[in-house]
DNA sequence: CGGACCATTGAGAGCAGTCAAGTAGGGTGG
DNA sequence: CCACCCTACTTGACTGCTCTCAATGGTCCG
């Protein structure tokens, strides 16, 4: 049995059901950091999990212009923002060795109507995904919204049982940047002025969160909890 | 028969299932301009649907900053973002005299079990809306957000059979700015300018587009369609 | 008519963006 | 194994957009 089960998709379903539903679950992987899960314009059938590794989900504009959408993490959905369209809306990529898991959206949405759980689980996770992104409108400083990154990763972490004193960037410092709407330069300046005020120690794309009440005071703005 | 059925959680239904659905419809109203429909930290119990008039929903965050998550036209759902933790997670409040639909969500939840067309346009609902706040995501120009939120009331307009090409704004400039994430007076001049422009004429509350060709190119970067 | 509220306009400041130069790993090929 | 290169990152100087503060203008309403 997956060991995210409990964080992802199948939640709340007992021991019988759960392997019913492990039925519709195709594991797809190693992808290697580069390849592709998705495209965007690609037709929708299917709902990703990650299972290990991360993934970024990242679109283009009709100028060309990239934006990243999200950094997903083991037990997180991938695509459903692509439900109504059916068509995905962005390119998934991962950005480490990664598993994730194919989960055909047909027959989510069977079981999801045999199944009282997994449809209250999956509108508990499109609803959350709402909440989520609410926090994000609203204008905070380039500090605010760095500090909100930092902390979002490691109480996500958290939840996945792995510490977070340490968190291990994956992604290079333009994807921040991008996803949280500044320069990339900002990005480097922002965490050298964390680590001279000893918030965090840098080193490269390891972070250190030194001093976590005020990083959390920082990203409270942005969290908003 | 509701004239909003099309756009709004029922669609899809066919003619006996609408008319039973309509057995769980409270219609709630006339709300008056400033009213609540529901306030942040209410239990969640139900879903609420615009039928006339205009709702802004909003939070406060602990430093007492208002932030305005949203602004709903008739067959637009409300509370969406309620489902994950059955508490809401702002206030909506009547921007007009308006009529809102009330829904259980307990029984919502119980006829999308029977019903396979509202449970997928639950999920759609759902799904588009996280498409939509996607969109928000990135750093664009005061301009371009402007014609954003011109341009996006537009189109919802004429989806409901409004005529877009006068608006009429019934929230205050701060509103529209607190949205935004800008200041009022950076509304205020960005309106001026549009019009000096020639892109619109603005009288006060009420807003004519005139080149809709120029707003849109302008607006496409946010919206990007 | 006066007050309250909203909106506009102006002046000045500051945060963060852009441009440009410099640094440092990590990988490759000789 | 070392020299080289490429990419990512950092740092500095400067610019500019948008914010803030403050004053003024309009409109609605009692």
């Amino acid at each position: 049995m997956c060991t995210n089960a409990r964080l992802c998709l199948p939640h709340g379903l007992d021991e019988t059901r759960l392997r019913e539903f492990e039925c519709i679950v195709d594991e797809v992987g190693p992808l290697h950091a580069g390849d592709f899960i998705f495209r965007d314009g690609d037709e929708f059938t299917a709902l990703y999990a990650v299972r290990a590794g991360m993934v970024k989900t990242y679109s283009i504009d009709r100028e060309g212009r990239e934006q990243i959408t999200g950094f997903y993490l083991p037990g997180e959905l991938i695509g459903l923002d692509a439900i109504h369209s059916m068509r995905y809306r962005n390119h998934a990529f991962a950005l480490d060795t990664s598993m994730v898991c194919r989960m055909s959206f047909a027959k989510i949405r069977e079981l999801a109507q045999k199944w009282p759980e997994l449809q209250t689980q999956l509108l508990c996770t499109l609803s959350s995904g709402l909440a989520e992104t609410d926090k994000l409108r609203g204008e905070y400083s380039a500090d605010e919204r760095m500090a909100g990154f930092l902390i979002d990763l490691a109480r996500r972490l958290e939840q996945r049982g792995y510490s977070a004193e340490r968190l291990y960037l994956l992604m290079e410092r333009r994807d921040i940047a991008n996803f949280l709407g500044m320069a990339k330069e900002t990005i480097s300046r922002v965490l050298r002025r964390f680590q001279d005020e000893g918030l965090i120690a840098v080193d490269r794309r390891e972070v250190m969160l030194l001093d976590r009440i005020r990083l959390d005071a920082l990203a409270g703005a942005v969290l908003r909890d």
